[in-house]
DNA sequence: CGCTTCGTTGGAAGCGGTTCCATATCGGGG
DNA sequence: CCCCGATATGGAACCGCTTCCAACGAAGCG
């Protein structure tokens, strides 16, 4: 494999010359340019990224630091990230974080010398200190999908996203509108289903509904888990009639869960989610629009703005909108058995457990 | 930040002994490895990954070279190399392809001194030139999804795996059975479309069914071409009583386009398809099980065992089992209206309308 | 015609590690 | 008491690039 210094040899030039036609440098004469360049195509030579990191002192690489892998939502972000870098002259490494001393270990990494010039967290919110540490960092570093106050961020607002869904909900006529979120104790700091949770009962508390905390329950962020949940949230006695899943993913655990007890959405219950991931339209879902995709290119784009000029980043919130989506699986509250029965074949609804 | 020299001053020991104690190494006496440590700890000291790249002439990550990261299928897979990479100390270097040139440029940088000491080509076909030139390279590669001859790689059978889908119909009793695949000339010289199909005609050919070119289609991969790939073939005079579609999301395409014309699946119209993505168990669809991702981890294991080795990688290909996973969308062909009746089959959707 | 000035150019120094070689130290055997 | 091998240790050389500084020649100017 040949180096700089097989090039300058080759060319009859010095290497400091070859370096600078390698980085379209001032002041070289077209003539040595064009020899350089010659010997470049003869030699097949390619500089070494690790020796160029190590004199630059920056490493062309941005460190993508992202838990749940499995989750829909946090791979459209990476593929937005993976887009606005395409075109840049940056690298992407994924730092994959499944275990919480992983995160400390990649949160800690951030701030290496040259492993990676700018970073983004994704879906991994940081705790005040952990945040206070990483904006001491010289590495830029935009973190996506988490309130922050000393870092540049791109969110969006999921206590008002929570609002819009419930405000829809009640504006069809729920009044007993039950949430599945994820666990609070989240290992990894979530907020966003506490977020939208907290923007439900505001809506709730709005329009004067009692607060009933059988109709909120929690577990792992998995359809599965949001299956069981919705048994059991429409085993009481006065069940609900819409539910509001913190995630399109435990949306489709509560569609299941009705399903399987011959439970029909829309009529006896409403379904809403959160995301818009791709299969929330398969299935006729009604969900708050989240721009997933969008948030990691803006995020990336700040990074790369921040990076090629100099300039460090504002530790302001990028707000990106969210938007209600209608579909097929919410509608106004539980007509009467007549008006079911007049409209199709009668099935009885099979008590949940 | 801290240099390696100024942990070797702050311990007051030599650079060799810090570099010694980093790397676990030989012979350092226990009250010099303590002092170091502290000194390593007092100073927040980790080493820079460029120097150590540069000097020890390897990078310490591995190259992840994928197209589509739209597919859930090459997600699965990547998600399948990250899992075999957590534990390891290499880290992930993401390398997406986006359009053929980037796939040149990509395959290319594989060869490239000390970007990475190892790759994986994901669903990515090299062409026979292609191959030679990776196969010259010392940097051990693993080709996943792909045919090769002079590489390791992990596929499945995509011959086999028509086939297994093709015998499935044949055996419900289907004769006229559509095939909705990729288009043939694909940019990435992709062949497992081609190969899906190879098996599914084979299939016939033993069944003595004549081959009738109306019944295959193939388009760009994804939904709506599968939708409108299905309304033309089902549009012919002697319709198709069974569609076995490329990957999932084309068949849920294919699901889509019957919902849309009132066409009950699976008493009017059998749907298998490839793959086995999430989505598929959503939709109860009958499709051919692949392990995505377990070909991600499998490989990036081959990768690690040669790179720890130090031994080359055989030219294998490493086959993963296919296996038919029978749900909610095959069944005999057409019924007879009366039998339909009396039945009163499953439907294939959450019934969310 | 001598002296700047400026565009080119070569190459040493340095980036921060690893590694190898030389050196120092120590205990034990003869 | 000396010699020897083993163990511990320091640090120069090197990995391949960028960058800065010195040097050189040609052109411009008075």
């Amino acid at each position: 494999m040949a180096t700089i210094k097989d090039v300058a040899e080759y060319a009859g030039v010095g290497i400091g010359t070859v370096s600078r036609v390698l980085n379209g440098a001032a002041s070289v004469s077209d003539g040595t340019r064009r020899k350089v360049v010659a010997a470049i195509r003869a030699l097949e030579y390619r500089p070494s990224p690790a020796a160029r990191a190590l004199s630059r002192r920056r490493a062309s690489t941005i460190a993508v630091t992202a838990p749940f892998l499995t989750r829909p939502s946090v791979v459209e972000r990476v593929r937005g990230v993976v887009d606005a870098l395409s075109g840049s002259e940056y690298d992407l490494w994924l730092a994959a974080v499944e275990t919480p001393e992983q995160r400390l270990r990649r949160l800690a990494e951030v701030g290496q010398r040259d492993r990676a010039d700018g970073a983004l967290l994704i879906s991994l919110a940081p705790t005040p200190q952990e945040e206070a540490d990483l904006a001491a960092l010289e590495t830029p570093v935009v973190v996506v999908d988490s309130k922050v106050s000393l870092l540049a961020s791109v969110i969006t607002d999921d206590v008002a996203g929570g609002r819009m869904a419930a405000e829809y909900l009640l504006e069809l006529g729920h009044r007993r509108i039950a949430y599945i979120g994820d666990e609070f104790d989240a290992r990894f700091h979530f907020t966003s289903s506490a977020d939208r949770l907290t923007g439900l009962r505001a809506a709730l508390a709005d329009a004067d509904i009692e607060y009933d905390d059988r109709m909120f329950a929690h577990g792992p962020h998995d359809r599965a888990t949001a299956t069981l949940l919705t048994q059991s949230l429409l085993a009481v006695r006065n069940p609900p009639t819409a539910i509001f899943a913190s995630s399109d993913t435990q949306a489709i655990g509560v569609l299941e869960a009705a399903r399987a007890a011959g439970i029909r959405v829309p009529d006896e219950l409403s379904v809403i989610g959160f995301d818009d991931i791709e299969t929330a339209e398969l299935f006729g879902l009604t969900t708050v629009h989240q721009p997933l995709f969008e948030s990691g290119r803006v995020a990336a784009e700040l990074l790369l703005d921040s990076l090629g000029s100099q300039r460090p980043l504002d530790a302001d919130a990028t707000r990106l909108p969210l938007t209600l989506v209608p579909r097929r699986t919410t509608g106004p509250p539980r007509r009467t058995t007549a008006q079911r029965r007049s409209v199709s074949g009668t099935r009885p609804r099979a008590s949940a457990s």
